[in-house]
DNA sequence: GAAGCCTGTAAGTTGAGACTTACATATGAC
DNA sequence: GTCATATGTAAGTCTCAACTTACAGGCTTC
């Protein structure tokens, strides 16, 4: 994990709303709108805050036609546990240091 | 864990320079201006996100003085192992609605 | 048609954190 | 004395994320 896989999501969930939003959606998936009346936060800004989520790969996001034909964006979450300790953040500044070097997977340095 | 606390936390790791700072002081104790060189940044910068940390935490400092009489504020790691998974938002969400009620310890509600 | 939902996004404001420069203090060595 | 080290902090700038308002569509139901 690079430093800014790790930083994208210490500083998604970083934030009140967010973890709010994640909070509720524990309760399972919910469309943007519906959300957003729970949480009582406007949909834009609740758009902007889901969006930064799922860029950490902490919800996902699902288009859908309800049976009455509306478009319905439902959030859910995907499954995380990241443990932030030592080894964690050493790691990932590592990387930073370790040369930018283009690799697929693995440490094969 | 509140989630003020949660967030304390959060915030602070989730910034490049102080999770730099981490990592440079997992090698050992520092003083500030000394790790202010090895991460090239100002000391006052550093010196903001070292008390950071310190409020999360993170790290704990102690001034001594020097064998010849200067004062160095060293600052060292907190063990500290953070779970970020949905366990720990919901719970420390849940302290948020669950009435603001002063309690020692235990989650006797 | 208008009204009720929904998504998506642009444009603007604002507020907080990050950052710089500068200074005051203290100590020891020359 | 001056020069080097260190801490502590004030004051200012600046950038960016957060947030609001407003509008563009789409589809239903009446």
């Amino acid at each position: 994990m690079t430093s800014d896989d790790l930083l994208a999501v210490l500083a998604a969930v970083g934030h009140r709303q967010r973890l709010r939003a994640i909070a509720e959606l524990a309760g399972g998936r919910l469309y943007v709108s519906e959300l957003a009346r729970r949480l009582e936060m406007s949909r834009p800004l609740l758009y902007m805050h889901l969006e930064r989520l799922e860029k950490a790969e902490l919800v996902v996001s699902n288009l859908e036609l309800s049976p009455d034909g509306k478009a319905l964006k439902y959030f859910e979450l995907a499954p995380f546990d990241l443990h932030v300790n030592l080894a964690t953040i050493v790691g990932a500044v590592a990387q930073d240091t370790e040369g930018p070097v283009n690799m697929k997977k693995g440490t094969a340095a």
